[in-house]
DNA sequence: CCTTGACCTTGCCCCTGGGGCAGGGCGGAG
DNA sequence: CTCCGCCCTGCCCCAGGGGCAAGGTCAAGG
């Protein structure tokens, strides 16, 4: 393979300029392995590049134009076919585009937020009321901090729904209960919960549960007022915006709050996309004054 | 105003949770001024937030959540006006928006290249070598980053075709140089050039200029390879493609460089239409190893 | 041949926005 | 009184380099 290897080795200097990096990230390339020059005099310690080297060094340039870590830029360059390398590239630009996406959600309701204008933030959440009958339910609850959750709560939520095949199986879609209101403390108790058929087979396997956290027990019926979100907004603290949207809206329809804050998790989540809608976030509410 | 204080006072470690940010944050934020406690036991040297500190601290962390550096948090949420908080906010949203869609070009290029399309985009580009005599040119330079580039070139290209009435009238195409890398983060030197056709006219004009980076000089005859591009193409990144495709030729055909790359703008640029031929984007070329 | 100045080397500290740990001080419950 | 859980400061660590200092190299010009 001809990769322009013309005999010719360039100084540091000379090599940075046409790769359009510095002197100094190529000292660090050359350190970390992702770059390492043809020759180094073993008298003097130069750095010799051949001009061949341009290309990848150009590569890792652009790479890093996308904030690209050094780390994958490494994986992708030293990846020789093409497609693969263009398939890693792939995977690393649709992470950075759900990031974004979730920060442009995030940067609007902000933008409406600090100018007053609600107005925009009603229109990034629709609110909406729905009337929840009675259910039976099995759970877990655990008191832990907000970074946690992401963790803990897919894991919960999977020990339920294995378990609920013996209460009658999954009759709705699980959902999160946060007993201090998410607005107010993030250090009370959290609730996952289970829909099942079965009260008789709930209320067994939660006496017999491995620990005090398991419980089963008969939600009430409930009005929800909820706002649905995708997949990337169900993160901290882009999430906080959908809850505040929702209490905003009750206090300008005059409901009061009727019990502890929750995420319905609706969709299947592996499955989802980005922005895909997966969850709703809910209050239930009562009354309060006239609206 | 009612902050929400109550009178109650906070750990750092409960007004962390609430805040959804950590404790080491929160002082890090104390020892930036962004957000002091409401007290300092000056025995302990414990911190104690009031409960109304709360909305300040989601604030900063949403703000965060954007990546916004923290001397621009301070800025926003010292700002007492709603409305000027929230242009604050947009004026660093914008940046990111507009950085973020130059990034998504730059991977959407990266990924067909890497996926076996560059080939065929070096074909389009057809590149020719050009004699250029020794011309007289006043010339502006100027460290910048590469998303300046659009408008500055053009304002500075205009400042100088007004200064060639002096010099005796432009006597070629106007064109920039790129003394070493110019990317989104590196700022190379760049200089505007128009050739002018009075030498002592040229150098007055540039003594007599506003600012050092105005300055008059000779440029020596030059061997250019180069290819033609249409306005459409005078953009990142298809415009990297167009250096490459002549630096591949150059490789090809056995010449080495001679200085730093050009863009040489012959044609009117607000007449031009998108598919136009407006630049030759050029490299000095000398004969290196036998073709 | 020697000098000069440009270029190269390593090494150290700096930046941001924290994470993690060590060693020691508080504070309330049993 | 003691124990456990907080809390304090201070130090080192991360990426991805920038900047500078002290000193070695190299090529061209006198």
């Amino acid at each position: 393979m001809d990769t322009g290897d013309d005999g010719t080795l360039l100084t540091i200097g000379a090599f940075a300029a046409r790769a359009r990096l510095s002197a100094k990230a190529l000292r660090l390339y050359d350190r970390l392995g992702l770059l390492a020059p043809a020759h180094i005099d073993e008298v003097s310690g130069y750095r010799y590049y051949r001009a061949g080297q341009v290309e990848r060094a150009r590569l890792v340039a652009m790479l890093r134009q996308l904030d690209m870590p050094l780390a994958r830029i490494a994986e992708v360059v030293e990846t020789a076919d093409g497609t693969a390398s263009a398939e890693l590239l792939a995977a690393y630009w649709g992470d950075v585009e759900a990031r974004f996406a979730a920060q442009r959600t995030l940067a609007d309701y902000l933008r409406a937020r600090l100018s007053g204008r609600s107005s925009e933030m009603y229109e990034k959440f629709e609110v909406r009321l729905v009337e929840v009958p009675e259910q039976v339910i099995i759970t877990e609850t655990r008191h832990t901090l907000a970074d946690e959750l992401p963790v803990w709560i897919p894991a919960s939520l999977g020990r339920l729904e294995e378990a609920a095949g013996e209460c009658g199986g999954i009759v709705g879609p699980p959902y999160v209960v946060y007993h201090s209101a998410v607005s107010m403390e993030s250090d009370g108790p959290v609730e996952s919960c289970v829909p099942v058929a079965d009260e008789a087979g709930a209320r067994a396997w939660a006496a017999a549960a491995r620990g005090r956290q398991f419980r089963a027990r008969v939600e009430p019926a409930l009005r929800l007022a909820y706002t649905r979100i995708t997949k990337a907004q169900v993160a901290h603290p882009q999430i906080i915006a959908a809850f505040e949207a929702v209490e905003a809206w009750m206090e300008r329809e005059g409901w009061d709050y009727d019990g502890p804050c929750r995420e319905i998790y609706f969709a299947d989540w592996e499955a989802a996309g980005a922005e895909d809608p997966v969850c709703d976030v809910a209050f239930p509410v009562k009354r309060g004054r006239q609206a």
